[in-house]
DNA sequence: CCATATCTGTGAATTTATGCGCAGGTTCTG
DNA sequence: CAGAACCTGCGCATAAATTCACAGATATGG
């Protein structure tokens, strides 16, 4: 019978692909990675990975060994679960957010939070306004202002700065001083970023307004004009590149708010306890778009 | 996360009950194991096992994590499977046998079948009869005489000794020359091993008489006599002692048999290579009753 | 086109894990 | 009660795995 640990380190790779940022999050040597992948190819007699240069990616073989690998590490994690003396965890916990951080920050990386707890159900609202969180419309909120609503917890999670971006093909076409611009429309005019962007300026138009962040990133992706940007999105797609900006746009802190009732509820806690530690992990990333983990390579998957 | 290739180890020992044992059957030296388990106590943060004297003996922590890791071992059988390309296999197999094998011997080893197979059902049938291979009344028999059928495929799969034992008590209450003896009943005085044991009586009674071998185990047992039983039973059970024969009894040839067209299913191959790598372990278990693996000690489980 | 950052691969150095032998204890047996 | 056959625990030599350090390859940005 192979060795275990050997799935543990492949199950990491297949889904970091790469041995570097495997090794990074197993806190071990890459040069480990490669050697144990090879003795358990060994093992099983055959090839899990195809090495490629920019990385390695599963073959066929490997991609169906990897679910039962999936189910080993939920028994793994059941397991420690257990040891640890906390019972399963269970129960729905809706996330109400603004949509730029539910589809383009959080979606993706509720991927590892479901692996953990796979008992608790998330469900994410990406929404513009503000749920009434003492209406218990939903459990746990993450804006971009601290709350008005009395009598909620709210604690920092850093901030996320923003700047100019615009697609590559877009910047390659058009002359600074012929740039337009895409912002919120008349409705959201008080939102900090328009005021910023509005002072930037300097006379060229808006060439496109919408009432979300979602939208302006598509809309940049698409050639459309120069977008005030969260840096964690600017800099993580390759198509955008940043464009110089006069003055500084202020970071805006992030806000997680949590009725005090629920506060202790078991799974409440775990979702909390997640997303501090998430924040936390990304904070550089969301400041100024420095990538704390390297950003995600296209591997034919 | 700890080390997954523990927790194998840590079911290993929480089956085998010995530090020795378990490092037997994993191949590595007992203090190998001693040094992991307490590994895995450290990550865990818990005592996984009661070091008695005669062994190690699962904590009640230690058992809610077994099932967890149990889980784990049957994905991690399942992802070998399909890392040698085999299918799951799937279905039932009768086994036909004497209902001595059935009862006392197959019954627990099948056990560990089960693991590796969990979608094969094994139907197992102990009857003092051979049932028509030939009619698909069983799939597989395993029998102490060469078949007479014909067209069916049959090995020789080592062999059974016999010798007489009959119960510690017994023993020290009775003087050798007063000894009762447990035999067949006589529709079935034509079995190799009644005859040899008429020849032992030297005109001491037979106490006790019935219809198969399992009856006579546990008539033994009961202190109700000399019976003429298996080594594998009477050197395995504390509670038996040999006696002393004047002829060596003749051993008896085991014999798998199946149905040609049968041989070829997987399911059936399955079991059947199961069988013979068995009946190979236990060769001198079965054939002297010298155990490969030492006898299970009792522990509290 | 060069500088930078991120990969993989390889051989030497070092840390870590394993096996071995023996001591000490318990249970079973004659 | 002595001997055999188990068991565990510990120190030490050695084998094995891991890290370290550096080289080469490949994209990316200015």
């Amino acid at each position: 019978m192979a060795n275990w640990d050997d799935i543990r380190l492949f199950l990491e790779l297949a889904r970091e692909g790469s041995l570097s940022a495997a090794a990074r999050r197993l806190k071990v040597d890459h040069s480990t990675v490669a050697r144990r992948i090879a003795t358990l190819e060994r093992d099983l007699g055959l090839r899990l990975f195809d090495r490629l240069s920019r990385g390695y990616a599963l073959t066929e073989e490997g991609d169906t060994l990897r679910t039962s690998a999936e189910r080993m590490e939920q028994e793994a994690i059941a397991l420690q679960r257990q040891a640890s003396g906390r019972p399963a965890l269970q129960g729905t916990v809706r996330i109400n957010t603004t949509p730029m951080f539910a589809s383009l920050f959080l979606t993706s990386r509720l991927v590892e939070f479901r692996r953990l707890h796979p008992d608790i159900r998330i469900a994410l609202s990406g929404d513009q306004r503000l749920v009434n969180l003492n209406r218990r419309e939903a459990d746990i909120a993450i804006r971009l202002a601290k709350p008005s609503e009395s009598g909620l917890i709210a604690r920092r999670m850093g901030s996320v700065g923003f700047g100019l971006y615009a697609s590559r093909r877009y910047l390659s076409t058009t002359r600074p001083r012929d740039y337009g611009f895409i912002g919120y429309d008349e409705a959201l005019g008080h939102i900090a970023q328009q005021q910023w962007l509005e002072a930037q300026l300097r006379g060229r138009p808006i060439a496109f307004q919408c009432s979300d962040m979602t939208t302006m990133y598509h809309a940049a992706c698409a050639d459309m004009g120069v977008a005030v940007l969260p840096h964690f999105i600017g800099t993580t797609d390759p198509q955008l590149r940043r464009v110089a900006a006069e003055t500084a746009s202020a970071d805006r802190d992030i806000w997680l708010m949590v009725h005090p009732d629920l506060r202790r509820a078991p799974r409440i806690r775990a979702v909390m306890d997640y997303l501090v530690a998430l924040f936390e992990r990304e904070r550089n990333l969301l400041a100024s778009g420095a990538a704390a983990r390297p950003r995600r390579r296209a591997l034919p998957s």
